[in-house]
DNA sequence: CGAGTGATTGACTTAGATCAATGACCGTGG
DNA sequence: CCACGGTCATTGATCTAAGTCAATCACTCG
């Protein structure tokens, strides 16, 4: 969960925590940018009006990821961001960060690393979505996520958050896992998945 | 299609193309990282060979993208990256790339600037795949794309392509538009599909 | 002028969403 | 200490929307 390792650790303590009830409004489209958030605890949506007078969701931001960076580059936030459930963010003044990039390009290349890193992770996962057999999405998802070693997946937080993840229900992610298992190209564990047949180092 | 308009003149003109006829590496998984590219033309699948010996595509680099971005902060390539057509990409040495990333902050920022675009884009279109239904992707495609001014959206290329973009048959796109035409909720014309009853500015 | 490709529409099939019910587990408050 | 409410995990039954196969028409290009 880190995502803002790169920046100074003065800075990372300065930052001041804020708690949002849900449905609480952090930042609405058009307020001056002046501060990018890391979420800490809940989800918080972004959200914006359309031309023809419809909700968008443009992306729901979750535990340690950031939000809003496009700020920095910004007079004004180009859409509302609202807690979709009670929530804590950790507030980053944008003026103190991008002073920081500006004078050290050492943290400026940390972020650049953890953007890239960012962006590589994002295409895959697009690129999972096109696999449209929940079969095939499931099995790619653990081969890729495999760990070199012993051919296991940890699975972090739940199985229904996971299918989440991975656009599933939970429901086609448990039955494709019992058929798997069923047929031995998975074993189960708890918290842990072992693709049969991984070759081990 | 920019994507690196971030990088100084003298280095985008030193770049040289290189030709790939489809099927052709670029590079393998292992190889020193000495480059990262962009694509030109065609199409450039990233591809890496599981624990259990299968091959996942990791991602699809088209036309305009950037690759390789993480080989910056790797000694090595972390997968295959093949031509899956003719294709012609443009070769930017790594070593002069990070010079100026360290060397000038102003590069450093546009280069940032550009790969938080490319995540909200990323988490944009990811949310989006996220709508089930056929018809709510493509309504909501339309009004995120759609032109404020005019409510229109501008189509690039073909029908088809965009139905593989949205991860959805071109079959079952075709069908929509028909569908939401017919119910007078857009309006096409030639390259250009306009949202019906979208508030003009 | 034919080959190749996109756009379009029809018919059919199926995989996955949805609705439902059950058991396991966990924390908590009386 | 235990009963109760809540959530996850699991499995069954059902339904439907989207994928797939197929045929046609319109265009463009050499």
């Amino acid at each position: 969960m880190p995502n803002l390792d790169w920046l100074p650790r003065t800075i990372l303590a300065a930052a001041k925590p804020r708690d949002l009830r849900s449905g609480e409004v952090l930042f609405r489209q058009g307020d001056a940018a002046s501060a990018i958030f890391r979420v800490e605890e809940g989800r918080i949506r972004m959200v914006r009006y359309t031309v023809d007078d419809h909700v968008a969701v443009l992306q729901t931001v979750g535990k340690g990821e950031m939000l809003a960076e496009a700020a920095f580059f910004s007079k004004t936030y180009h859409c509302d961001a609202i807690a979709a459930v009670a929530s804590r963010v950790r507030v980053y003044p944008k003026a103190v960060v991008l002073r920081a990039l500006k004078s050290d390009s050492g943290v400026a290349l940390s972020f650049i690393s953890s953007l890239t890193r960012q962006v590589q992770d994002l295409r895959t996962r697009l690129e999972q979505r096109n696999i449209r057999s929940a079969r095939e999405r499931v099995t790619q998802f653990l081969r890729l996520s495999a760990d070199t070693r012993d051919g296991s997946v940890h699975i972090h937080g739940t199985l229904k958050e996971l299918a989440g993840e991975m656009g599933l229900s939970h429901e086609a992610l448990y039955r494709t896992l019992a058929a798997l298992e069923s047929e031995h190209t998975i074993a189960r564990k708890k918290d842990r998945i072992v693709l049969v047949g991984a070759k081990f180092v």
